[in-house]
RNA sequence: GGAGAGAUGGCUGAGUGGUUUAAAGCAGCGGUCUUGAAAACCGUCGUGGGUGCGAGCCCACCGUGAGUUCGAAUCUCACUCUCUCCGCCA
């Protein structure tokens, strides 16, 4: 959400910003600010009637009996003006809620402006797409090859865009999850299992609504949603409180199974493990100070433990920058890694980092309270994949495979692994 | 699923229709005293909003939302959450 005192000061900018995103059609930026300052206006008059009002009913007690039938018919006649421009106000401000909650965030003044994926701009290539000296499988012919799957078998069962995964890559799938949670436990962070069913206010408060309303599961018996994303769960953790400054930096490793209803992606990677609708992923989630500079760091940071994660699982990837056109509506600032992927001959995105400033914790009402100035303000919040599976496992096994169809650990991953060098092979 | 109890500021906790402008204490912050600190004493101390150049004045908020009333932390209804007990259960 955008401070609405901002808005309206930077009118030009704002426009700006939502042509940059894409939004210009989609809000309706004159219509709010008028109903901004019809709001005001319509405040200032029921807060003065409400102020008559109490003043009357001050009075009543000390009145004589003669006055008190009259001080009561006014009172009461105040109270039926104030009713009808109350019912007005509530209707405006509810109009008004709704389309400042469909404001996008202000991109960074430097993000590459473009309208879609297109204009992405790939900042650096880590390691070359691998060479083999054999005609290497795609991820579900390894798995078919290894005994590591039950994929027709389970889509029968559960319907399309669901996995089973089986023995050494079952192993696999928990054991990175747990050297990713281990090198972000020795970041800072705090880790966190949380749940994957949430209520109403936390998917408004990240974006998710009315956003992305299309990707979430809803179980209406329970008025319940299925979380998308561990960070669905964290920004909403310390909702409506204000934090100490010294406090902060809070950082969180969330693990959480997933959901997600890829309505939108029909079509599109219907085979395999790429984009399934439960999965399970480690997030990586920072509430920091209301400084710019500061949350622009983290944002850095977060960036580089997960391409030390790529690094460690020895998969060859790129970095992009996201344009303005493509990044969500609640980001400043996105980062996307993509894992090379043999099969398919292009990178496919594993990680995406985002600085969300304040626009979130504004919707969160998530504050601190500042040491220099004695000030409330919202905090900053980022968040970044840290592993997510079992995407993550496809340009894994695909560029780890060997000739003879096991799959090679790396070192970094062989403690996970009960010291195996090698999975897969024999069945 | 059944029965009961409860939710008041950062914390503890008083308050059952109008001197409550939410008492009091603790913690915090500023000061006096002190070589310094502690203690003691004095002062200050919630959030959001409206209005004003400003000191300020005003409005709302006692879990959430409706309602009754001239007037609600207090009465009514619904909901949310917490705790205790029973039942079921990985």
């Amino acid at each position: 959400m955008l401070d609405i005192k901002f808005i309206t000061e930077n009118q030009d900018l704002v426009r700006e910003g939502l042509k940059k995103k894409g939004f210009e059609k989609k809000v309706n930026l004159d219509e709010l600010i008028s109903l901004h300052s019809e709001i005001t206006k319509l405040i200032t008059s029921t807060q003065s009637k409400k102020e008559e009002k109490n003043r009357l009913s001050n009075s009543i007690k000390s009145a004589s009996n003669e006055e008190r039938p009259q001080i009561i018919e006014k009172s009461k006649k105040i109270g039926e003006e104030l009713k009808a421009e109350e019912e007005k106000l509530s209707e405006l401000q509810k109009k008004f809620d709704s389309e400042l909650a469909r404001m996008p965030n202000m991109p960074a003044p430097d993000a590459p402006v473009g309208v879609d994926d297109s204009g992405n701009k790939v900042i650096r290539k880590i390691g070359e797409p691998t060479k083999f000296a054999f005609e290497p499988l795609d991820h579900i012919a390894l798995m078919e090859k290894n005994n590591w799957g039950e994929m027709e078998r389970i889509a029968g069962v559960c319907g399309s865009r669901t996995y089973a995964i089986k023995n050494d890559l079952a192993k696999l799938e928990l054991a990175i999850h747990m050297m990713v949670l281990d090198k972000l436990s020795e970041n800072g962070f705090n880790i966190i299992n949380v749940p994957s069913i949430a209520k109403e206010r936390p998917l408004y408060n990240m974006g998710y609504l009315p956003f992305a309303s299309d990707e979430i599961y809803y179980m209406p018996a329970d008025e319940l949603y299925l979380s998308g994303t561990a960070e669905l769960v964290l920004n909403s953790l310390h909702m409506d409180e204000i934090l100490n400054e010294n406090d902060l930096p809070i950082l969180y490793a969330g693990f959480s199974p997933c959901f997600r209803r890829e309505a939108g992606a029909a079509g599109k990677d219907t085979r395999g493990l790429v984009r399934v609708h439960q999965f399970m992923k480690t997030e990586q989630f920072v509430i920091c100070k209301n400084d710019i500079k500061e949350s622009e760091a983290w944002h850095q940071k977060l960036l580089a433990i997960s391409e030390e994660i790529l690094k460690d699982l020895e998969v060859p990837y790129q970095v992009l920058e996201v344009c303005t056109g493509d990044m969500g509506a609640p980001k400043y600032r996105q980062y996307d890694l993509e894992a090379w992927v043999p099969s398919q001959g292009v990178y496919r995105e594993t990680h995406s980092a985002s600085n969300i400033t304040e626009w979130q914790a504004r919707r969160t009402n998530l504050r601190y309270r500042d040491n220099q100035d004695g000030k409330v303000k919202f905090a900053h919040t980022l968040n970044n994949t840290g592993i997510a599976t079992p995407r993550a496992l496809v340009p894994f096994i695909e560029n780890h495979q060997q000739a003879d169809g096991t799959v090679k650990i790396p070192a970094k991953l062989q403690p996970y692994m009960g010291g195996k060098k090698f999975i897969g092979g024999k069945i």
